[in-house]
DNA sequence: AATGAATGAGAGTTCATTCAT
DNA sequence: TATGAATGAACTCTCATTCAT
């Protein structure tokens, strides 16, 4: 058949995109099939290969783009000016807040990690590597100045990042806390943790 | 043909269990293959299911019997007579040890879960819930007592789960540091994080 | 790969049909594998998929598109004002013309009903039910006419349709009798069965 | 494990054949397994090895025997004196009693002549000629004496084995009608179909 | 840009059969 | 004579992908 009336290109790749991250989110890479995908948004599996070239490509793109956009708004909202006990918090606060918005890009860019092919995985690391050092940066700095007393930035980064994305995991929308309440909550451990007095 | 001259059930069970959590850790639960793990130790497919009736039976067993164990290991190892600040850090020391030791068990717990079917992962959720009880009891304890001051026990329970359980994502053996440094410097951030002054 | 150069889906479904129907009338449904039936036609397994969802639904097609081709056939054939006589002739002549153009039908519809699953058994029996009626009904009513002397309708039923359907079984194209002779020597079996004098 | 007690060779193989003749009866030869037979009788498969060489054989032994045993019980019963009227009835009494009371044996040796091994179909073919071969000569004889008008005992003879052996399909142990009033029944068709005049 | 038919590979599972025990 | 573990082949069905239309 031929185009349907009114479908265009770019339009059909964003809810190939879309149907692809839910999917991917709640069975897995390797369970979810081309089919399952077209069915979603009705289409047949192979016309989605007018717009992606393989699953793999469509997962890479999922998450090198959910990595890059994350990167994007964090240097876009950061304030490089802080001293490092805002610019933890600030840190904290944003990272809650993109993340929240974005349950499924931050779940499969954890749990698809291992169904890239490798020249793909290195690309991803590379990213979350680079997202990470914003953090380790700041409590490296804070550490220098004396306000963190903590004894290794790296392994404080890995702990701040597992506990802050663990949030994706048991979040629900209408929950007993809000997410202000989840960041206030959050924002207290962390400043316990690196050793800063509570403000 | 026929059974191979010392083959032992058991054994060969055992041996299916540990390719299987070896393989499932390394690609994933959809993406390995009962061939797969039959090769991995010199056996055809089929003859798999003289040991476990299907695939998601021998997934099942890993995580629960897993799981189990932990929290038998956890209970004999406990003492309940510690007060708050002995027992958190006495849990911490515990979850670290235990989980670097059975990583790939500890991977796929987190990882597979939603490839169980439905009565299986509610199995297997009851009890992660009683095992991350043992630590919303202990931070209860020491919020009442005053020792602690966190404002939400549940939420820095699921904390520094996340936080502890983060490790095995980066862990290796042969490191920058001994598992005993990264112990106490996690036990460092958690104390800090749940508002005990420094011991 | 793709399509192959003038294929067409409705044509290709047929001759799958065709080609299990002869499969399954000579080495029975549960023998006859979908890599043998796609085999007979130059066609892989899996293609025979985007035509039938499931082998059963191949083998309840084909049971059931016979038992209503039968059926229409005689309800558009059958002369209902004929009496009681000229109509069990009739109908004996119509049963076995149609019953012996259509061979492999006949036979895997007595031969697989076992196969069938149950919903699927009873609509064919259902059908089944339908066509042997019509023969009932005949007997019944030479019965209340007084020309034939035949004491349970039903069980004559049975048994004109166990020997008619019977032919099938060793008739051959050109053997020593034709159709046709065949035709009359049952005609006479039949006739002499319900009582009726030689005509 | 060693024999079980009390159990003894002869016995065991009588189960299986008792086991596979039930089950092939109800899901025909192919879709019945070792394993399912076995279990049948709390067996494991490879025990049926032990008393049948191959499944093959199994089906053979039960066609065969069936069939010899007919015959035998038959020539013990027939009286070669009797003039063809009263041959005809004797057969037809014959044949309905006796297979009414091994309907599972009747029925695969119809349905299941398709899955013997040529040799086997061979001699279980040869058998039921020696069967059907008595039937024709008491109509070759009941022509060539007068009291039977058909014109072709081949074609008889299928024509009235099919009407007889068709019971098996509806019959069922306490419906509406006796054995005795079908019988009844039947041999007031079949002399009608012959051309005797009733009795 | 979409459909629908096809491929070839491979999935989980079952099978008849064998044999050490 | 039976068990239980194994083989190797086969099963139905699904998959990613391709391509004529």
């Amino acid at each position: 058949m031929a185009r349907k009336v009114g479908s265009v290109g770019a339009e059909t790749a964003d809810r190939v995109r879309l149907a692809a991250l839910s999917l991917f989110a709640r069975y897995g890479y390797a369970a979810v099939s081309m089919r399952q995908i077209g069915r979603e948004i009705g289409l047949q599996a192979g016309a989605i290969y007018n717009h992606f070239p393989t699953k793999q490509h469509l997962l890479r793109g999922l998450l090198v783009e959910h990595m890059e956009r994350l990167l994007a708004t964090w240097e876009c909202a950061r304030d490089e000016s802080l001293p490092p006990r805002e610019a933890l918090i600030a840190f904290v606060r944003f990272h809650i807040r993109y993340h929240m918005q974005c349950g499924p890009e931050v779940f499969i860019s954890y749990m698809e990690l291992r169904n890239l092919e490798e020249h793909n995985f290195f690309e991803v690391e590379e990213l979350r590597r680079r997202y990470e050092m914003n953090l380790r940066n700041i409590l490296a700095n804070g550490r220098a100045d004396g306000v963190f007393s903590i004894s290794d930035p790296p392994v404080a980064t890995m702990g701040i990042i597992a506990m802050l994305t663990g949030i994706t995991n048991w979040y629900k929308e209408h929950g007993r806390l809000s997410l202000e309440q989840i960041e206030e909550l959050y924002i207290g451990m962390i400043v316990g943790a690196v050793g800063m007095k509570e403000i």
